[in-house]
DNA sequence: ATAGTTAGTGACTTTTTGGTCAGTAATTGC
DNA sequence: GCAATTACTGACCAAAAAGTCACTAACTAT
């Protein structure tokens, strides 16, 4: 995110120039992730990004090929990690499947949502038509897999007789969606103020989730509404 | 969206200049909104909007002062009436408060997620941080009033026993972000395929969401994981 | 008809920025 | 030390797109 060595002197002169072959290009997608994630892909100039990790705009190109490379890198760097160690949590679990969805949504904030990897699925949705690939290749790793967590937590839930049989595929979307929105509202609309605090509202979430999944007697009210009721 | 008289004999030539002062505006801003959704606003070329809309670039900016102002235009444009019906509907309704919260639902998929209107949103999150106040007028003028909507039919039904009495203003939230992913997904990424119906996921959201505000006897396992709890 | 008004045009200028490369200096091997 | 290597620099180039304006032609009033 910052160059590691920003030793100015008090005299103004700029640090000294150090060769550091290993670290630049993940401190170059650090500092795009930044950029791209904030003004947007093609608002973003290369040489802020150069500069924002403490080199110059030609160093860039020593490590990318282009500024399209350079998308691709940020978005395939370090997403795939998470969701592996998601997979495996998920596979040995032998509690109740209600606190499984807990850790599931818990831990997706601890891991993703509160790092700055939350600001990829806001670059995704802003970029997705211009880079066509990347998309696929997101959609391929991430949303796929993501969906497939969350499908085998209610196919458990259902399968026990916790949770009331629906539209699995349907409701997936419906419990992703939350999730999303929490991260790119906090990289787009910053005025969400102090009172907002995502752990309530992931708590929140998840009180209506569990209320609204269990197995019990049928809510009145939710089939047709009763004012295109016809008498029977 | 597109120009009223595109009659293009079948010799090629080009169809006759028509002057259209009163047309222009609502053209372009139409061109503008689909290019900036599908391309976003850095990569969109002001000549390929004009095109569109069926006058050169130079008609452009006879309208618009510069490129910013016509993305202002966009955004401005045809949101708040939507807002103004829905506020009144709700004032005037003497039904459960179920059926308020699908009306309310489904009278926003109508009226704006199955519009043009549905790419706003997109537009905005993507934007904001590059035009912030555009995002501070988009924030006053559609998701307080929004906010508000959802907020008055939870206290509603809170006050007449129908919901449970829960964190409002969190609660809003979470109602919100479902709709407003949708319509992001949707104007994004485009390969949900055509199994995915807009209507069944809202369909399955509402559900949920009824019987997660339902008023009722408690649902075991909300409070704390049953792994985390000391014996009393 | 026809002169006057103004919506509309598109070639041109200006600005911005992605991308290059000849040169510089930090590091390594001897 | 000193030469060889190469990470690094930043002035420069070229392409792309915002923005301008002298000119054209559709409409209007008389």
């Amino acid at each position: 995110m910052v160059p590691t060595d920003s030793s100015y002197s008090s005299t103004g002169e700029r640090p000294a120039r150090r060769r550091r072959k290993e670290a630049r290009p993940a401190e170059l997608t650090a500092a795009a992730l930044e950029h791209f994630v904030e003004k947007g892909y093609a608002a973003t100039r290369l040489e802020d990004v150069a500069a924002q990790a403490g080199v110059s705009k030609g160093t860039l190109y020593l490590y990318f090929e282009n500024k399209e490379a350079l998308f691709r890198a940020v978005v395939e760097e370090g997403i795939v990690p998470v969701l592996a160690a998601a997979e495996e949590m998920l596979a040995d679990f032998s509690g109740s499947s209600v606190d499984l969805l807990r850790r599931l949504l818990f831990g997706w904030w601890e891991q993703v949502g509160a790092t700055r990897l939350a600001g990829v699925p806001k670059l995704i949705v802003a970029e997705a038509h211009n880079f066509p690939e990347v998309a696929q290749y997101y959609h391929d790793n991430v949303i796929v897999r993501g969906r497939s967590l969350v499908r085998r937590v209610l196919a458990r839930g259902i399968e026990r007789g916790e949770f009331r049989s629906l539209d699995v595929e349907t409701a997936i979307d419906v419990i992703i969606a939350p999730l999303l929105m929490l991260v790119i509202w906090q990289s787009s609309l910053r005025f969400c103020g102090p009172e907002f605090v995502p752990e309530n509202y992931l708590q929140t979430h998840f009180e209506l989730l569990v209320r609204g999944l269990a197995a019990g007697e049928e809510t009145p009210g939710i089939g047709v509404p009763d004012s295109e009721r016809q008498g029977v």
